[in-house]
DNA sequence: TAGTCAGTGAACGCACCTGTTCAACGAGCG
DNA sequence: CGCTCGTTGAACAGGTGCGTTCACTGACTA
């Protein structure tokens, strides 16, 4: 088959392809600004340009369009990657530049994750509780980062304490309490949750702590 | 005027405040089931018995509902009074006695609280951001508390980070996050947020924080 | 005892969303 | 060139909630 021939095979696809697109940044878009729960399909078709009946002719069951509207907020501005993390070695530096990554995700998808983080019990209630895999992969990611980062600390009996510092590190909710209820900002929250991981364990290398600041 | 004569006048007066008392439980159990996003007034007039235009009769506008209703679940089971704490002058006692009353409250009104925590930015844009006063006293309280608990550690120049430690105290996020997500009990997190705030500061009577466990 | 008024039951028009159907258009296809 | 099929525009029937109105009942009041 030539290819000349296979692109042209395509250009109907593709604008198809392009209308599915559309719909799913419509959604994505109003998840970011009115959230989930108040966004209906008469909105979402309405933004996207197109008419009702076609959102339903490309989504015929609503988890197809979270899926979708997940799989496009993950292409746009990808979330931290916890086997990344686990490639450095020493626990501090690690947290220190975990944290400040996630951070950054977090400011710069603030709107949608406040909205999302607002709603998604009462979507998944909508949904039957059968979450879309994206979605389901999204809301599992607190663990991974928390898991990524509990490893190779110094804690002889402390294991709980320090998975726990952990995990409110990695949690948007107390990123957003820190930043916009205690008016810190995103290095104090990182110098705030390297103290608190510390705090009653040790790191291994603990220079690595003043090492990690430069 | 005689008092058997005001008793009479009331039992009118009494009936009609049974009824308005009836209405403002059946929100608040709707707030504690639903949750207040999904109340509406249909369901409210349902669950008490009555007709929706009595509702209407009590409650003209929707906001007078909300106040009635965070009144009623202030009178079932109160928070707690931060002038209360301030009684106890060493501050890590002060912390452990103080969070061990905080989440008893939280663990008493999980379900509302979360339903509450989840829909209270929804209900305040239906609102048109004017918060019944009962309402914002009640969305007040963490900062009073963090601020009845903010005295008296020897803090060079960490206030930042105590005040931080605190509010995350306080917080029923949260308590929700370590909880139900890194399934620690209420005792765990009074120790885990002792240990917290003692990081980087020391309290002024370091000995009071074994004495109270006690 | 005659009147007041909280509450009833039912209906109103309005707004919005849902999911589906269908004839018709038109760009892209073989 | 004729056909396919994604998309349109419009309409359908059904559901839920909203806020209001009104005649009426009956317990309490003066």
């Amino acid at each position: 088959m030539p290819p000349g021939r296979k692109l042209k095979l395509k250009q109907r696809a593709e604008r198809m392809e392009e209308t599915r697109c559309r719909i799913a940044r419509a959604t994505y878009e109003l998840h970011a600004t009115v959230g989930p729960a108040l966004t209906t399909i008469s909105a979402v078709a309405e933004r996207a340009g197109v008419q009702r009946a076609t959102v339903y002719h490309h989504f015929p069951e609503e988890r197809g369009l979270h899926q979708a509207c997940v799989e496009y907020a993950v292409s746009l501005d990808p979330p931290p990657d916890p086997a990344a993390w686990r490639m450095v070695a020493d626990p501090a530096s690690r947290l220190r530049l975990g944290l400040a990554e996630l951070y950054g995700y977090f400011r710069r998808n603030e709107a949608l994750l406040t909205n999302v983080s607002r709603d998604v019990l009462l979507v998944l209630e909508r949904l039957g509780d059968e979450a879309p895999p994206a979605l389901a992969d999204f809301l599992g990611l607190p663990a991974l980062l928390r898991d990524a980062l509990v490893q190779d600390w110094d804690n002889p009996g402390e294991a709980v304490f320090l998975a726990a510092s952990l995990l409110l590190a990695v949690d948007f909710g107390t990123w957003r309490t820190l930043v916009r209820r205690q008016g810190l900002d995103d290095a104090q929250v990182v110098e705030f949750m390297v103290r608190v991981a510390g705090c009653g364990t040790t790191a291994r290398g603990r220079g690595g702590q003043q090492a990690a600041v430069n």
